[in-house]
DNA sequence: TGTACATCAGTGAACGCGCGTTCACTGATGTAC
DNA sequence: TGTACATCAGTGAACGCGCGTTCACTGATGTAC
C-alpha cells in the first residue's frame, strides 16, 4: 500500500481516499465522512468565523447527531487545529504553485507572483485568512503541528531571496539592517545557507509589509480610504522589488 | 453648566463626572456606575477577547443583576461600540501626545515618536489593539460613530507629511506612485490641502506597513522568528524615514 | 417647609436559545478460523 | 463457504453550562407646587 502525504495515527491518508485491496468499504466511508465534515466546517468558518464555529451546527448540517462528530474529531479544538493547518497548507501551496510557474531567472516575476498570490488567496478566503493571520482565537492554543505548514510562504520568499543573493543582485547591509539582524539570528542560522543576516531581516519585513496591506484590506481598514486596493498593492510590490534590488 | 468633551443624549458628560449645583447625587452615581461598568468591560475584553465579552459576566463582577446593565447600555453591541470608540480614542490621544512633545521642525523625531507610540500602545493593550486592528468581530457592524476616532492616528501622520512636503523634503512621484494615486483620490481631495496624491499614497502605506509589523508581533506571527522585535521595528522606522525623505 | 407626584436604578424571575461533551446502546460491517 | 466474534459509526438522552434580552415590580431619589 503506497500512499503519500500526511497520514493519521492509523496510517490512513488524510488527503486522498485510500484505494485498492485491503481497504474496506467502512474505511472509505469514514474518509468520505471526514472530508464532508471538514468541508462543512470550512464553510461555516467562512460564514461565522472561528470563535462561533460550532460542532453541533456542523453535525446538524451533515444530518447526524452531534455526538457522532466525536468519532472523527476528539474535540472542537482539534477540529480548529485541522482547519488552521489546512488553511496554512492551502495558502502555502497556492503561493508555491504560483511562484513555480515563473522562470527561475525571472526574479521580478517570481516576487510579483508570490505577492499577488498571497492577496488573491486572502481575498478569496477571508475567514481562512483571518484564522491564520488575524487576531488569535480566544482560548485556543496552537499546537506544534502548525509550524511547518505555517512556514511555507516564508520559505518560498526565502529561497527567492537566496537566488537573488547568489545572482549578486541583493542590496548590501545598511547600519539599520545590521542593528536588526542579531534579533533574527536563530532563524537566519537555521535557514541561512550562505545568506547574510541582513537579507533575512529584509525578507521577513517584506513578508510583514505585504501582510500589513492585505490584512488592512481584508479586515476593512481601507474602507473609504483606499478605493483601488489592487493598484495600491501593486505599488507596494514595486517598492519592495526596488528595495530587494530587483 | 459647562462641561466639555463628548456628551450622551441627555447632555451628560461621558468623560468626567459632572459637578456643581444642578447636578444631583443620582446623576453622579449614574456616571460613576457607568464608568465602573466600562472599566470592568475593558478588563474583561483584555482577558477573554471581544467575541466572548459577556454582559452577564460584567454585571456579576459589578455585583448587580444582569438586567441592570441595560439601564446603561441598550445592548451588547452598543457596549462594544463604546469600547471600540474608546480604544481608537486612547490610541489616538496616546499618539497625538507623543508626537506633540517633539519640536515641529524635527521631522524625524516626530515620525519616530508616532511610530513608537503605536507599537507601545499595542503591546500595552493587545486586546484593545486586536479589537480595532484585528479581524472583525463576527456579527458586529461598526456604526458611523467610530469613524472620526479611527482617523486620529492617520491625521497625525498626514499633518506630519504635509509639513515635510512644505519644507520641500518629501520625495517626488514615481510611476508606481502615480498609478496608485487615483485609487485614493477621495481621501486626498478631502484632506489634501496642497499635498499631492502620491504623498497621500505614501502616507497610507507607511501606516499600513507599521501596523503590519505591530500586528505580526502582537498576534504572535513573529514567535521564534523575530526575537528582538524592538530592533526589528526600529529598522522599519528607519526605512520609512528614508523613503519619506527624512 | 412640607407634600404629592414623577423619575428611574436595580430586582428577580422567566423565555428561549445554543453550546461541548459523556455514555450506554444498536446494528451494520469486517475478520479469523 | 459459513459462522462466531470483534470492531466501530451513529443514536438518543442527558448533564451542566452560559448567554442576551424582556418585563412587571419596588423603593429610593428628585421635583413642582
Amino acid at each position: 500500500m503506497t500512499t503519500s502525504g500526511p497520514v493519521d495515527d492509523a496510517g490512513r491518508s488524510t488527503v486522498a481516499p485510500s484505494v485498492g485491496p485491503g481497504v474496506t468499504a467502512r474505511q472509505r466511508a469514514r474518509e468520505q465522512t471526514e472530508r464532508d465534515l471538514l468541508r462543512i466546517a470550512r464553510r461555516h468558518l467562512g460564514e461565522v468565523g472561528a470563535a462561533a464555529l460550532s460542532l453541533r451546527a456542523i453535525a446538524r448540517e451533515h444530518g447526524v447527531v452531534s455526538s457522532a462528530v466525536y468519532r472523527y474529531f476528539p474535540s472542537r479544538d482539534e477540529l480548529l487545529t485541522r482547519l488552521i493547518v489546512e488553511a496554512f497548507d492551502e495558502l502555502g501551496s497556492h503561493v508555491e504553485r504560483a511562484e513555480a510557474r515563473v522562470s527561475r531567472k525571472d526574479f521580478r516575476g517570481r516576487f510579483e507572483s508570490v505577492a499577488r498570490a498571497i492577496r488573491d488567496w486572502a481575498l478569496a478566503y477571508p475567514h481562512q485568512y483571518a484564522l491564520i493571520y488575524g487576531s488569535p482565537v480566544p482560548g485556543y492554543v496552537a499546537p506544534q503541528d502548525t509550524v511547518s505548514s505555517a512556514a511555507r510562504v516564508g520559505n518560498v520568499l526565502f529561497l527567492l531571496l537566496r537566488d537573488v543573493w547568489n545572482a549578486g543582485l541583493a542590496p548590501s547591509a545598511t547600519p539599520a539592517l545590521e542593528d536588526a539582524a542579531p534579533g533574527v539570528a536563530a532563524f537566519a542560522s537555521g535557514y541561512g545557507q550562505g545568506v547574510p543576516g541582513h537579507l533575512v531581516v529584509l525578507g521577513i519585513e517584506s513578508w510583514s509589509r505585504l501582510h500589513g496591506a492585505v490584512s488592512f484590506e481584508v479586515f476593512g481598514q481601507f474602507n473609504k480610504l483606499v478605493e483601488d486596493s489592487g493598484a495600491f498593492y501593486e505599488f507596494i510590490i514595486d517598492e519592495e522589488m526596488h528595495r530587494l534590488g530587483l
